[in-house]
DNA sequence: TCAAAAGTGTTTTTTCTACACCCATGC
DNA sequence: GCATGGGTGTAGAAAAAACACTTTTGA
């Protein structure tokens, strides 16, 4: 089923039209976590005429599936579909909403910020989380943005709204997810070696762990495929591929890995 | 911070003053668990002018945060404040409004189902899950509902639009939470036996579990007070009855039971 | 007095934890 | 040749699973 949307050529047509587009007071904000470096990276915009960066976000269409509009917002950052999306919080305070940056923005292109304006009211936002390949995802600015760039997650700067909690919560989530669920498949390329994955484990908690215990229990979840080939050109002694056995793999995530009861 | 909202007097006031009150296109559904019987009860409703049972919701109002309008929905169904109620997923299929049956709801009280009318337009909700003690909750119909009834979640009629698929959802949340959170405090009475707790877990898993190990594990977790006295008036043995302690309680909803990393 | 439910403990199995040793590679 | 990282195995501790005996009570 495909379906067509219409596309904000600029800033002014979409907060010019967007009440007539868009679900009312609703937004999607999405979370989207590579991995490069042994790090863990947030992809995040800079937004014209805003001087703090922000989470990738976008409105919803009138008959949208929010979840389709999560979706359009990380295919149109990234340039990625049929990725890692998770729906994991929705923030509904009325304070997150700032009306006087709206209000600057609306004035900033020229157009009257009148009561009532669509981009005036508070809105809602559903939290998603994502996971990509850093190496395939390609950061692409959009028409109100002026800069798309990965960030260490380590050297996340002060965010516009309440974007430093929703990025919190995003952190929090995908480290309950480590305990039922594997992870890997979408952060790391086809191809990956077993202290790569380590060290994907051990960015997301934010602690070392045990080689050898990990290589166990990671083995035993039986979702991995070692592969023939030895990953090439590196020092030290040339550790093993491995890929992630999709059947498997997908069974766990919807299995849930170890259930304490 | 206390502050008032418009109270709905009935159906037709509502209906026609819903869209200057209320944000639009915005509800809460909140599925209500309590414990009796050795059964897991949910709360449903049964609204005036509709053949099918619907779970308790609501609008949120245009300044409210959309948690109160959750707990809001619970004290007005249960006469209880201050429960376990948590928010875990938000319903965003434009498939899941039933226009047909609000088009109709309007029409039997006889107002002018116009194209634009707020009633009519597609719905996203924000689902809360909540934990009360069966034997404290007394179940109040609203003015818009003509019952409003404990039911066994092995029970459960179909239920209006998406509301079965709402309530499985929050079932598995439950179970999930099982695994690195305690459960109890708010299902259970102040005092209550061993027994009964498995029972409730019992519930929740649908499966046994073997009585000793159960109360090793439960023990060890270290959230239970042993009292002095013991059942009374039961058949058998009589058995030791326990409280939780609260702090310790808490700290183990905030920071997990068992974490696998 | 007996069936049913509850309290307590023990054995076995499995999993986790903490290590030690050898191998390959680049400098 | 040696420091560094990677592959593999093993002993001890801890946790989970399986199971048995005794006590209390109402019918």
């Amino acid at each position: 089923m495909e379906t067509t949307y219409p596309v904000e050529d600029k800033v002014g047509s979409m907060l010019q039209k967007g009440g007539e587009h868009f679900h009312p007071g609703l937004s999607v904000d999405c979370v989207i976590f590579g991995f490069h470096d042994n790090q863990l990276k947030v992809l995040l915009l800079k937004m014209k005429h805003a001087d703090k960066w922000a989470l990738p976000g976008g409105f919803v269409y009138k008959e949208e599936d929010v979840e389709h509009a999560a979706v359009r917002v990380l295919e149109s950052r990234t340039g990625l579909s049929d990725i890692f999306l998770r729906q994991y919080h929705t923030f509904g305070a009325p304070a997150r909403s700032d009306r006087k940056l709206n209000r600057e923005l609306l004035e900033s292109v020229g157009m009257e910020p009148h009561e009532g304006h669509w981009f005036l009211q508070r809105f809602i936002t559903v939290g998603y989380y994502a996971l990509v390949d850093f190496s395939s995802a390609v950061p692409r600015p959009d028409e109100i943005s002026e800069a798309c760039a990965w960030w260490d997650l380590q050297e996340i700067p002060l965010l516009t709204m309440d974007h430093n909690h929703i990025l919190q919560k995003a952190l929090e989530t995908l480290r309950k997810q480590l305990n039922d669920q594997p992870i890997g498949y979408n952060l790391l390329p086809e191809k990956f070696t077993m202290p790569e994955l380590q060290r994907l484990y051990e960015t997301i908690l934010g602690k070392r762990l045990d080689r050898r215990n990990f290589q166990r229990k990671m083995l035993g979840y039986g979702i991995l495929n070692r592969l023939e080939e030895r990953k090439q050109g590196v020092a030290h002694k040339a550790p093993f591929l491995y890929s992630f056995n999709q059947e498997r793999y997908g069974a766990a995530l919807q299995d849930g890995l170890q259930q304490g009861w």
